[in-house]
DNA sequence: CGCCTCATTGACCTAGTTCAATTTGGGTGG
DNA sequence: CCACCCAAATTGAACTAGGTCAATGAGGCG
């Protein structure tokens, strides 16, 4: 199905009907793909529809006037790329692919309709757009506190866990596309201290790297190293 | 009126019906006070109601396992303090007073009536939560890659702006109560840092300060030094 | 085979930190 | 009204995490 890894998402924290996954699989259109660097959805750009990502990996990213690109979440399959875009209207950023993504389109149109038809799902959606706002929130705590290392092995983790909820993780490893670039562009650093601190790790054994896969030996460590509190994801389930 | 400067924040891009004003008045329930460092709303407890900020400055913090802090943002009277709560019935961080507080309670179980009862008025509390949200990506953008001076200079425009809404301001200064030592947790800069940057940004005559009010001589060139574009904070009118 | 992007390494540099000592100024009690 | 107090701000000197610049290596792919 496609909405399969969004299922197994919400489905972590909300139990849903058949009727709620029938509304929401209805409501889906067209899919549309994009090569590597693509632009999923522009910033400021009037949008009316809604990208779910069900393949591959995306950023959202702002440049500023002097040339410097800061990314501020990394999505990925099972991710609205830009729910937000409902209530927004148009983005005050641009999300591209980092590796080859397909997405599936849920017109703005439909999704108000959704909305009517269910208050839960509405807030279930709602809740969806706050878990991004709270990983901006960890973002700034970890862009603005940590040091180097600690904070490329904070976004390991939670990465880990994300990827855990979508089926995408082996025991102790996953699949991670980013050049040191895009981790510079993510960290608030430059690509060649990435490079310095990725070794740092290694060297540590907290973490390897097998072509373009994440290795973690021992998660436990790396949360310890990383002042890692998975919380702020939302992950437990709750009763409604 | 009590929500008063809630209402000018969202007719500055909504138009409200009386029936919807009714509804959102009718629903808040007594007040609060809070003395400055006060605990509005606590990290990681169950929450049943949200909280207007009617009076006062607040902020959102997060502290590291080492002890530092940072501060993620900054609230305003009109501003709702925790209407996340209400999807994630518990938050990530803590809302602190800065300055002497006044709250309005809306219980989640009223917040509920409200959106069954209009779905517009629904998208219209979804939306504000969403800005919070642009506003942590533009202070990732802020904290991540503008050097100190200009971080701080953006965060002065930012308020500009938010206050202007909500009628705090006077032609060109604000009262604005954070400490360096706030200024520092906001900017992820040190106290001692932010006290030169300041300097800096007074030799410029791009600023000045004057018991607890920022007066800002030159808006214009101010963001220009600062590279501050508004559009992040949605404040352009739209259609429905 | 040769190109092109990505990663690595070394040497040097600097924005911002750290530490520690003053200074300032608003608030309070006498 | 003054003296005192305490938090907040300022300043200087020394230090360091991370940046900059530039050269080199290494893989993937047409």
């Amino acid at each position: 199905m496609i909405i399969e890894k969004l299922l197994l998402k919400l489905r972590e924290r909300y139990s849903l009907t058949e009727q709620e996954v029938e509304l929401l699989t209805s409501s889906m259109t067209e899919t549309a793909e994009f090569g590597s660097g693509g632009t999923i959805a522009p910033q400021y750009e009037k949008i009316n529809f809604c990208s779910l990502l069900i393949d591959g990996f995306a950023c959202r990213s702002k440049v500023t006037v002097d040339g410097d690109r800061q990314i501020m979440e990394i999505s990925i399959p099972g991710d609205f790329v830009d729910l937000h875009s409902y209530p927004l209207e148009q983005l005050d950023h641009s999300v591209t692919a980092i590796s080859d993504c397909r997405i599936v389109k849920l017109p703005h149109q439909r999704l108000s309709e959704v909305i009517d038809k269910s208050t839960r799902l509405a807030r279930i959606l709602w809740f969806s757009t706050m878990v991004d706002a709270s990983i901006h929130r960890e973002w700034l705590v970890n862009i603005g506190q940590r040091r180097a290392a600690q904070r490329a092995a904070h976004l390991l983790c939670e990465m880990l866990y994300r990827l855990r909820v979508v089926e995408m993780t082996d025991d102790d490893s996953y699949e991670f596309p980013l050049t040191q670039n895009d981790l510079a562009s993510s960290l608030a650093l430059t690509s060649v201290h990435v490079s310095r601190v990725l070794k740092e790790l290694r060297g540590k054994d907290l973490v390897s790297f097998r072509n373009k896969r994440v290795i973690i030996p021992d998660q436990e460590k790396l949360e310890r190293f990383a002042g890692f509190d998975p919380q702020f994801l939302y992950l437990e389930a709750r009763h409604g």
